[in-house]
DNA sequence: GAGCACTGC
């Protein structure tokens, strides 16, 4: 299971029998042969297609069997926080309690679970916080990580730990779940002869057939032959929805415009197309249009990027249409600087945007590219840990007391610049030593710390700005995302709202102003509608605040109460203790260079844009064809930068 | 003058 709205497309199911259901799934007929194996072996790995009840069934079989009857836990780990909530509401039901009882949730800034919970789902970035101060994860009879063919950082960390945990505790059991079929991979991993026992079951889904369509020819232009495959299908297959993958928002709105301008030429014969975009960059509210049902005479066409892959999954989608390609960032980690680049996806990656058109009755997959192509594709994509920033990654495995980090089964071990670059930026970011140990408070309470390295920093250094109360402000806010909120339909109007809350200091600040002023309004939504700004945004704010601010007082940097004559610009010095590289210099022609002397544009959304403030500082830099783009832009004082960057003939 | 895949503690 990891459907992104999983308890909408669940809600019509639980009308019927609850109990027969249950059996009906895939994963039913293999329970003795489960348990069996996870009472033998310490690892079982296990093969089982998206919707075969693993996810939902597996942790109730293990409950049933007494693996709780100690008062430990069965802990499952899910990617994602909407599915780790949702399946413990699903599970709850089946269970007939109410979440937070036998079966919880815990996820960052939110949890649901009592002393008398015996299932927890989490995200895995939760579980990895918990090792810092529960190292063997004592509390825990089995682990079970899904979705493991993810591979995402948290993921690998959590691989190599277990391992290294399941020599010392004999007694726990790991399961770890995946939707890939190459699972010899981690069981050779794991197998080691005569310490870590390991078994592989793989469970046959219930997936219905997809008939793979491929191109003649490489196509020149995909965005027209995806078009052209659309009014096809349209004109030639019978009723169902289109799903098209792209890569990003601009080839998205693109399709969307062409299928609305080629409306008037459809016969009437023929369906009428529904072009709707699905992008991370929309509003949730734009992002649910795509579950609308439509009549007959209608047929949707979805134009998404990679997020239907695995985060939101659509029923009803009888066509897929599949570009081939897929943007991944990659972390440079001699400038620092992230790209966004297109590259060809994998055969997994196809595998599993072709079954997004077999979930409920068996469907069709186009793919605009031959099968060569296909054929000479990587079997799957290269794990995040081998090209992003590390410092996160480092950070947590000096926090759990590795010296040397190679010392730490990797899974794949990661690049060693990419390492030195991140033992390189805790270092400057004082959190670790001339030896490379956590210093002691900042390193250690910057781990503690639920927040960026660089956000945790500026928050610790708070008290010698006096400004503790605006820096909680602001870290909350900036983790929360972006506060302000810009239907297509209404831009101008947006736009003049959100300029009465910006401040000369720039985006952090205008940014902290409208949190204050939510705050100030006991969090009233009328009032963010009004504003256009996003108030699960601006809520969510709230609750990070919250969750922070006894770390503070832990630490004694408690804001006693809001310094009201407070110099603005002291806040933005003050987060210069995390941010310092990322500084800009006007130039002579209005144009911004970095310290380093790459060019840089503000990103036109920027409240410092075109104003000609000579220094800035940013809190994001991305790099797109060919340009990098910066967020989240403050104006700064040269002079702060002299304890950063010394003179080399400064005695 | 426009301009950014997806997650998460």
């Amino acid at each position: 299971m990891e459907d992104e709205f999983a308890i909408q497309s669940f809600k019509p199911a639980l009308s019927t029998n609850l109990t027969l259901q249950k059996k009906l799934l895939p994963i039913f007929k293999y329970r003795e042969q489960l348990l069996y194996a996870i009472e033998t072996f310490q690892v079982t790995l296990i093969h089982g297609h998206t919707g075969c009840g693993k996810t939902t069934q597996l942790p109730q079989y293990l409950y049933e069997t007494g693996w709780t009857k100690d008062g430990k836990i069965i802990g499952c780990t899910q990617p994602r926080r909407l599915v780790a909530r949702s399946v413990a509401a699903r599970v709850s039901e089946e269970l007939t309690t109410e979440v937070g009882k036998t079966c919880g949730y815990k996820i960052q800034f939110e949890h649901n679970i009592s002393d008398e919970t015996r299932i927890e789902y989490m995200t895995d970035g939760t579980l990895l916080k918990e090792i810092l101060t529960d190292p063997l994860l004592e509390r825990y009879s089995v682990i079970i990580i899904d979705e493991v063919h993810e591979r995402t950082i948290n993921i690998d960390l959590l691989l190599g730990i277990l391992k290294r945990i399941l020599i010392k505790r004999r007694d726990l059991r790991v399961i770890l779940a995946s939707a890939s079929a190459n699972i010899q991979k981690l069981n050779d991993f794991f197998y080691e002869k005569d310490k870590i026992e390991t078994k592989s079951i793989s469970i046959e889904g219930k997936l219905f057939p997809v008939d793979v369509m491929y191109l003649e020819n490489p196509t020149e232009n995909y965005v027209n032959t995806a078009i052209e495959t659309v009014l096809n299908i349209n004109s030639s297959y019978p009723s169902g929805d289109i799903l098209v993958f792209l890569t990003d928002r601009r080839e998205i709105e693109e399709c969307v415009k062409r299928i609305e301008s080629s409306a008037v030429t459809t016969p009437d014969d023929l369906p009428m197309l529904v072009p709707l975009p699905l992008h991370s960059g929309l509003t949730l509210d734009e992002q649910l249009r795509v579950f609308e049902i439509y009549e007959n005479r209608f047929r949707k066409v979805i134009f998404s990027t990679n997020i239907a892959e695995a985060s939101v999954t659509i029923d009803g989608i009888v066509y897929v249409v599949d570009c081939g390609f897929c943007k991944q960032r990659i972390f440079n980690p001699y400038s620092r600087v992230s790209k966004l680049i297109r590259i060809p996806i994998s055969k997994s990656n196809a595998v599993q945007r072709m079954g997004r058109a077999g979930r409920t009755n068996s469907g069709k997959c186009f793919r605009l590219f031959p099968k060569t192509i296909y054929d000479s594709l990587k079997d799957e994509s290269d794990a995040e840990i081998s090209h992003s920033d590390l410092l996160p990654a480092v950070f947590f495995l000096k926090a759990i007391g590795l010296r040397n980090i190679y010392q730490f089964p990797f899974y794949i071990p990661p690049p060693t610049v990419h390492i030195i670059a991140a033992l390189e930026d805790l270092y400057f970011l004082g959190a670790i030593d001339d030896y490379s140990n956590l210093t002691d408070p900042t390193g250690l309470q910057m781990v503690e710390l639920p927040l960026d390295a660089r956000l945790s920093k500026a928050l610790l250094s708070s008290a010698s700005y006096d400004c503790t109360y605006a820096m909680l402000n602001i870290v909350s806010v900036m983790m929360a995302g972006d506060v302000f909120y810009r239907p297509s339909s209404n831009q101008y109007e947006a736009t003049a709202c959100h300029a009465t809350f910006t401040t000369e200091e720039g985006d952090i600040l205008t940014g902290l102003n409208v949190f204050e002023s939510f705050l100030n309004r006991r969090t009233d939504m009328k009032w963010c509608k009004a504003n256009f700004l996003n108030y699960n945004t601006l809520s969510h704010a709230s609750e990070i605040r919250k969750h922070i601010l006894p770390y503070l007082q832990r630490f004694h940097i408690s804001p006693e109460k809001r310094i009201r004559d407070i110099d603005p610009s002291k806040m933005i010095e003050c987060l210069l203790q995390g941010f310092f590289r990322n500084v800009a210099h006007l130039q002579d022609d209005g144009s911004y260079r970095t310290i380093l002397g790459s060019p840089v544009l503000v990103d036109h959304k920027s409240t410092l844009i075109n104003k000609g403030i000579p220094w800035i500082m940013f809190t994001s830099m991305v790099e797109y064809e060919g340009r990098a783009f910066i967020n989240g832009v403050s104006k700064i004082e040269s002079k702060w930068l002299e304890k950063f960057y010394h003179r080399k003939n400064k005695k």
